[in-house]
DNA sequence: CAGTGGTCTAGACCACTGG
DNA sequence: CAGTGGTCTAGACCACTGC
């Protein structure tokens, strides 16, 4: 259940291999000589055929990660990507619908394809699930965001295990607050693998203007793709009832959040404290 | 942002409308002829565009919706409905892919593809997404669920208001509480529109053997499509916390569920107490 | 083996964007 | 207008299931 540290989940990498596909036009597909490509023939168990499409898929995600392909920008159109793969144009586009339905990509007809980004989003909070109650006034949406402490620490096991370091590995250690219409009304602790975040200051947290997921991208080159969350109702100690100005009877979301870039590589820790009186978090199931 | 009722969301219902789709097979597409079937010439502002496997999902999901395809059992095969509406495989193959998408119905290679379903869905509780702390000794899987209390009664504007009813019309309400390994952990107040769901009584809820929502749809043709919630921590009252044998000091989460049939119709207004100490609630954002 | 979903291609045309 | 994504088709072949 729990992605370990650098071992890939999607496949699709040894399969590949000779992946100059110059596949003859004859006719149907050419994956076949799969058989002969990769497959150590005495293969155990599955085949782990992998289709044409998730080999695309899987070498655009390379150009993604490598930097090739940068936020915000527009990756080669379909066209071009069919011709330098040498793949039909149906194909690719089954890998761009992938990538697009994991939120990577955008697709804007008429444009372009553009690599996802999470500043110029101005739907701002792109994991943020906290929205007011309905009854609340308009739409108060320019968030205080109040840095408390951003400090180089140790990882303790617990954090080291979740952000696949070793317990003792340097780390930022990171709090704020967050006020809405003047509310205090999220508390948050972040910690930070320290080598890809180096340079990490309250002061460029606080300079900057936009989302701090924007900033990691914009000045780290570490972009955020997915998270997972474990929710908890707690009640606060002296420290954060005093932070979010609250009495310690209140109880609070306890907001877990572990997010991870490219390769479900871990980069962020974060811990949050909602005040549910004003707000609640929303989640759509399918 | 909230759904009106009977105000279904998905366009694609006027603009076909001769929806025999005769097209000849004369070289490409043939939706062009929309301009001349349900185009109202003066039609203001967006032109209501809706590609051909839109209008063959629309199709698709009525067959649905009526019952002509019924939980579990297979769909026709993507030969069959190509040629029952007259479009190529892969039209109707994006149009299932949708629907699969929205998890209406599940493909399966080699057999075919099948209308989704709650029952024989053997990782019971789709919607509940509360899971035992990492921590926790096995899968302690097997949930006890006691019937508090199952009566008719009459909506309040509040419940009235989210179900699509009008105040003072009848609904079932019904109370449980869930346990795991013996610990009291849910305790859940459902509010149902009384019609659609007539006869519903303590004992059929006690007797059926499978998750809630596999009744409904089995004994009461009711399928649970989609879900939002909204939640919060909350502090129990007194007859909550005796329920769930705490004390009153224990914060909860307030887990606040509507669910929706076909069309976005509200079939369910659930309230829900999660106590948090052995458990929590996962979310994944994407 | 036949039947089903899954992949891939090649080509045509449509809708949208921007110069 | 050219370029881009979006739709649609027709046909071939592959992988999987079950008889």
């Amino acid at each position: 259940m729990i992605a370990i540290c650098f071992e890939v989940r999607a496949p699709a990498d040894k399969p590949v291999a000779s992946m100059s596909v110059s596949s003859p036009p004859s006719g149907g597909n050419a994956n076949t000589d799969a058989s002969e490509s990769g497959m150590p023939a005495g293969a155990t168990g599955t085949a782990a055929f992998s289709p044409l499409y998730q080999q695309i898929k899987a070498l655009m995600l390379q150009s993604l990660q490598s930097g090739e392909w940068k936020p915000s920008h527009a990756i080669p159109s379909e066209q071009d990507l069919a011709a330098r793969y040498k793949v039909s144009q149906g194909t690719v586009r089954k890998a761009i619908d992938e990538l697009a339905a994991e939120n990577l990509v955008v697709r804007r007809q008429g444009k372009g394809t553009f690599v996802a980004t999470h500043a110029e989003r101005h739907i701002q909070y792109r994991f943020l699930r906290l929205v007011p109650n309905s009854d609340s006034p308009a739409e108060e949406q320019p968030a205080q965001r109040r840095i408390i402490d951003c400090k180089r620490s140790r990882a303790s096991a617990e954090i080291a295990k979740t952000l696949c370091l070793r317990a003792g590995d340097a780390v930022f250690q990171v709090r704020r607050v967050l006020s809405f219409a003047g509310s205090p009304t999220i508390l948050e602790d972040l910690w930070l693998p320290a080598t890809p975040f180096k340079g990490l200051t309250a002061d460029r947290l606080n300079s900057y203007d936009g989302a701090m997921y924007a900033l990691f991208e914009t000045e780290f080159g570490v972009r955020m793709v997915r998270a997972e969350e474990k929710i908890k109702a707690v009640l606060p100690d002296a420290e954060q009832s005093n932070l979010l100005q609250i009495d310690g009877h209140t109880p609070l979301l306890s907001v877990e959040r572990t997010a991870f870039t490219y390769n479900d590589l871990p980069m962020e820790l974060r811990r949050g404290l909602y005040l549910t009186d004003k707000h609640f978090y929303r989640n759509t199931l399918n």
